[in-house]
DNA sequence: ATAAGACATGAATATGATTCATACCCATGG
DNA sequence: CCATGGGTATGAATCATATTCATGTCTTAT
């Protein structure tokens, strides 16, 4: 009887109240600021009345958003303690699970996320995969379920998009005071850091910079492994790209700056992917929910 | 965190719990039965625990059901309590607004419920017109808003879909006994009523019958008024076929009775048709919207 | 001013929920 | 025992809607 309240608009209004602004809230529920913004026009529409209070700075509630927050809160309260009710009361599920990944992907953050699925499951054993090629091995049914940033638009597989993986370029504080590193143009003839020789690596870097600031970029140095990568841009060596999740930590000590923030390369999607005729498997369904349900935020997005 | 208890399915199990049939509950929201068997088929997978006891007949909850219901039905009264609490401290709505509907829905049921609404919205000003031809006045702006069954597929209008008008054929108990109408075939030679001389408002009825029982309807009485048609059929002047909402009453109290009730005609959609430039306006959006929640039960549907 | 950050918005797209058509199951009554 | 009817399940097609993309506007800070 009473459409009004019931949409998924009303999550979204709850934790944009919590998180404080759309951007902060698009980024917990891992959406964009657009989609937010949409579900909040819509909302407020439908409740008849502004349930939001933009002026400027600090978004507010009005007086009606502030009811229905309370609302919110005490109703998604009591829908979630239903659902770990639910989570509680399940049977461990049981078997083997092997779960492959990206290199870096996997190294650097999955494994530092794992550990409390598996206690929760002690029945279940699950192995880790971390190479390149990951499709090919899906496919020979050596892996059960990859996490991917290649599209593999297979109807076979079934895809669940875990979250976007954005680049920085970065280079140690040093190294960016000796060059003068400003503007992306500055990179011409300083020393970068690339996967491949040719530097193709940089691409998704260099189609985000316009034509007239373009850098000429002749000096690189082959680097086939991030991390060690990583620990050359550290050392002084170059400038380097790479996903900024592999370097949330050395950013955050200031052993890389991150350069020209202005620039957005081109961001990648990871997803995890698995097949159709497994992904009905209760193990599968588990672990795939438990990996979407880690916030971007740990995954440094 | 928890995509799992989020969903517009917790809304359909919530009344399925309290319908107590599939079917009963796709009546009360205005879907279909399949729409509802979909919906719990997902909410199970995602709850990971059956909700539901299908012992053959009666449905019953299952431990995990029963939890879930308890949840549903508090953090639902509380999420309604608000949205009532939002739609009672707005301004009332003012103004003037033309309601155009078919004549036999309009005079035997719309006005038989929007007395709550008028009571609601006191400074709202609305006038009725009911006439077979809608459109037109529409698009003149002699109306703000139709209700009908014709299907009216124009970009600058938007549709919004009320109920499903089913037929019966119908006819007096004695004039049944008298011609002893049990099959669809048996009709040949009995009087039967129409709005057309041709019987061409029969077609929805003869459509849904297998060739080889089609009766051949000769003796058609030609009444241009559904009203005076239901009148003429209970004083056993012939069969008719009429939506079914325009003669529930006769139905229940037995002055009709509906013969066939293997044939279904087809249905027809009752929709609100309204100019998508006018459709924001608050009096128009409330009387949409409480023209919606007005439930297919009330309809007579 | 100008840049940077935060929100709005329209069109295109992707992700779903819903329907349709049909099959299935189980009681009931010729 | 098999037809019949009431109720549910299911796959494919459809339709609705949420989300994104690509912008634009507005505000605050430099």
């Amino acid at each position: 009887m009473d459409p009004l309240l019931d949409l998924p608009q009303l999550r979204t209004f709850y934790t944009l109240a919590q998180a404080g602004s759309f951007t902060a809230c698009a980024r917990r529920l891992n959406r964009t600021q657009s989609a937010v913004s949409h579900a909040m026009t819509k909302l407020e529409g439908l409740a008849g009345a502004p349930l939001l209070d933009r002026r400027g700075r600090e978004l507010g509630l009005t007086e009606e958003g502030r009811r229905l927050f309370l609302a919110c809160e005490q109703a998604f309260a009591t829908l979630d303690a239903a659902a770990d009710d639910l989570r509680r009361h399940q049977p461990h599920a049981r078997g083997r699970l092997r779960l492959g990944a990206t290199v870096e992907f996997g190294s650097s953050i999955l494994m530092r996320h794992m550990q409390p699925f598996l206690a929760a499951n002690p029945e279940l054993e699950i192995d880790f995969t971390l190479r390149p090629d990951l499709l090919a091995p899906l496919l020979r049914d050596d892996l059960d379920l990859i996490i991917d940033c290649l599209d593999h638009p297979l109807p076979s597989l079934k895809k669940t998009t875990l979250f976007r993986e954005t680049y920085v370029v970065a280079c140690a504080p040093t190294f960016r005071k000796a060059h003068c590193l400003r503007v992306p143009v500055d990179l011409s003839g300083v020393p970068i850091l690339s996967i491949d020789k040719a530097g193709a690596w940089w691409n998704r870097f260099l189609m985000a910079v316009p034509d007239q600031e373009q850098p000429l970029m002749d000096r690189i140095i082959e680097v086939n492994h991030i991390r060690a990568m990583i620990h050359a841009a550290i050392e002084g060596m170059g400038a380097l790209l790479v996903p900024r999740y592999s370097v949330l930590e050395e950013l955050r000590r200031g052993d890389l700056v991150a350069l020209f923030p202005a620039i957005c390369p081109a961001e990648d999607r990871f997803s995890i992917y698995q097949k159709k005729v497994k992904a009905g498997q209760e193990k599968q369904r588990l672990l795939t929910r438990y990996l979407q349900s880690l916030s971007p935020a740990e995954f440094g997005s």
